[in-house]
DNA sequence: CTGAAAGCGCTTACAG
DNA sequence: CTGAAAGCGCTTACAG
């Protein structure tokens, strides 16, 4: 194993200048087309890189980029955030950057369990992916360095962020039982501390509301929300305590897909037959949905899109500097299959 | 915004030398207690803190740590390997480590889709996490980098390892199927070009024929076994199938979890009550295991440790360079619930 | 116990 | 178009 090359060797086996090397690496300066193709030759056959914190002393950045998830999201029954954590990589890649990924748990307490790389200045920028302790935003927050949330908000303080169209998403839910005549809509949802489940259940609201079934709205009974971490368990135990209640309704519209598949089993177990009596729709549209049976009818969350947009977003952060927050939404799509339609689980066709 | 501070600011400020700052932040030299506590006064007032790159670049090693995945395993419908990242991420972190995570793609090839980290030496090493292309293998092998496999291993490469006793965890599956007295036990995989699920088959496979039910071991019309990626659909599919196929069987081992809840949903369809006519049981113990009707007995998989473990071998590995090749092996442990045992499941009382 | 100096591997003005 | 030199922020022998 032979000492790991540096910028020195290459240049005395080209036979030129440390600096021309280094401006053939970065294309910054002017080398003649005879010299570049020689440094060129000689780099690429003794394979050579250059160091990246040696870069990273004299430039002053250092190319990384941290990714901070709650430990709860990483390793939840939803496979949501780690396709964000899929998406950001890509865009990253893109531009050269590393990504640093690490965990908080929810007993976060700063400045102790603050991420090493946010007291060390390893990073250019943060994203914070999905809903963490508030401290660590506030923390974060004074600390001069690009950061943008995604699916999440500080209840007090303005951040760059990633978001939803949650509210639409569950509007265009509402709006497509209600074309298919399904009039008592209720709504079964998982952590109502999660700002992205309240704004679904508003969506929800305010599309009943505009169909003139404000009643629907307003009625509580029709309404299951808890302040636990979202499972499957969750809308199964909705599910059967609306049953439980004797209220009427005949379609249920789920925070999230984990929801609906708890919902699914316990209309199931109950001998309910979905979507005959009972229509199901789901939110996110993990791969789950399409494995469901009857298939789940569900509003599609772009999740890659959430981790491409935010890592774009903090680009621009960190080429306009003091240039003010932004804020991105990203749209949704309902994904119609077979837990919304009569006709289409039982005869194949489309409505 | 003040300039960020450095070691020299630090020096000035407590009226000392850089070096003695150094020594103080290193530890490693003998500083009088008098002016260590000066300079540490300093650097917490200024919550000062040394620059990584310049670290690295003089004690040439990076401080990074490689974790690759393949792009269907970060994002799959199994919550498996987001649990070892989370594992390795907390243990790495331990020793000051920070995890560069990328992705491979299942059309990977070196050395362009090489991760840039691997070009570029910043890193001290990689884990590799689940099943990758074997050209990732192959290009890694010869870069004289410590790596370690996670639940995956090259054919013909040998490479530091960190394996589950997953033929040890089969056998424990049709050894507590064989006391609660099925006989005809059938095996649903996943996909068989995984090597995981091949030790499971084999696992199963030998634990019959110890018991002297060669028969059934040997009986290819129990066994489904197909090359593609797993799903849950892929269960449904084996245990139709098998139905199908008019066979006798009343019990059924799964390759993972993810098959299991597939055959869960299909038996239900069919009408079959689990575990009344049927027994399921699964491998991995992925937290859904715990959300079904009924709640999936499994063979547990400790998935938090196996990143703990591959980290810790690394580190083996960067200690002691030249030391050979590592090879760990994480056990297993059955989870008893409802799926496999009649009486538990209809009285609450275990048998 | 503490300081002055060299050096890690690069980039970037600055001369020429 | 190319080279010599300074400097990025640290650590590590080496003197004292």
């Amino acid at each position: 194993m032979m000492a790991k090359m540096t910028i020195k060797d290459m240049a005395r086996l080209a036979g030129v200048s440390v600096s021309t090397v280094s401006l053939v690496l970065s294309n910054h300066g002017y080398v003649s087309a005879k010299t570049r193709r020689r440094v060129e030759r000689i780099i690429a056959k003794h394979n050579y890189h250059p160091r990246q914190s040696a870069r990273n002393l004299v430039s002053g950045r250092t190319g990384n980029m941290g990714f901070i998830i709650s430990d709860i999201h990483l390793s939840g029954t939803e496979f949501f955030y780690s396709r964000v954590l899929l998406g950001a990589e890509l865009e990253a890649r893109k531009k050269d950057y590393y990504l640093l990924v690490t965990t908080v748990g929810d007993t976060f307490q700063p400045p102790q369990d603050a991420p090493r790389f946010l007291k060390g200045g390893d990073v250019d920028g943060v994203i914070i992916a999905g809903s963490v302790p508030e401290e660590l935003v506030s923390y974060i927050h004074p600390l001069n360095i690009p950061y943008v949330l995604v699916d999440y908000k500080h209840p007090s303080i303005d951040s760059n962020l990633v978001q939803i169209e949650n509210h639409d998403g569950a509007c265009q839910a509402v709006e497509h039982l209600l074309r298919h005549g399904y009039r008592r809509i209720a709504f079964v949802g998982g952590s109502c501390r999660h700002a992205s489940i309240r704004e679904r259940f508003r969506g929800y609201q305010s599309a009943l509301h505009q169909a003139g079934l404000s009643e629907v709205a307003q009625d509580d009974s029709l309404h299951f929300l808890v302040p636990e971490e979202t499972t499957a368990l969750i809308g199964a135990r909705g599910i059967n305590t609306l049953l439980d209640r004797a209220v009427q309704f005949d379609a249920v519209v789920c925070a999230n897909d984990t929801t609906a598949l708890g919902c699914l089993n316990a209309l199931q177990e109950r001998g309910l037959d979905v979507p005959g009596d009972m229509a199901v729709i789901g939110f996110d549209d993990i791969r789950y949905a399409t494995e469901t049976k009857p298939l789940l009818t569900t509003v599609h969350v772009p999740k890659l899109e959430l981790g491409v947009q935010a890592v774009r977003l903090l680009f621009e952060c960190l080429e306009n500097p003091g240039g003010g927050l932004y804020h991105r939404s990203i749209g949704t799509e309902l994904m119609v299959r077979e837990s919304t339609s009569r006709v289409l689980a039982e005869t194949g066709a489309a409505v």
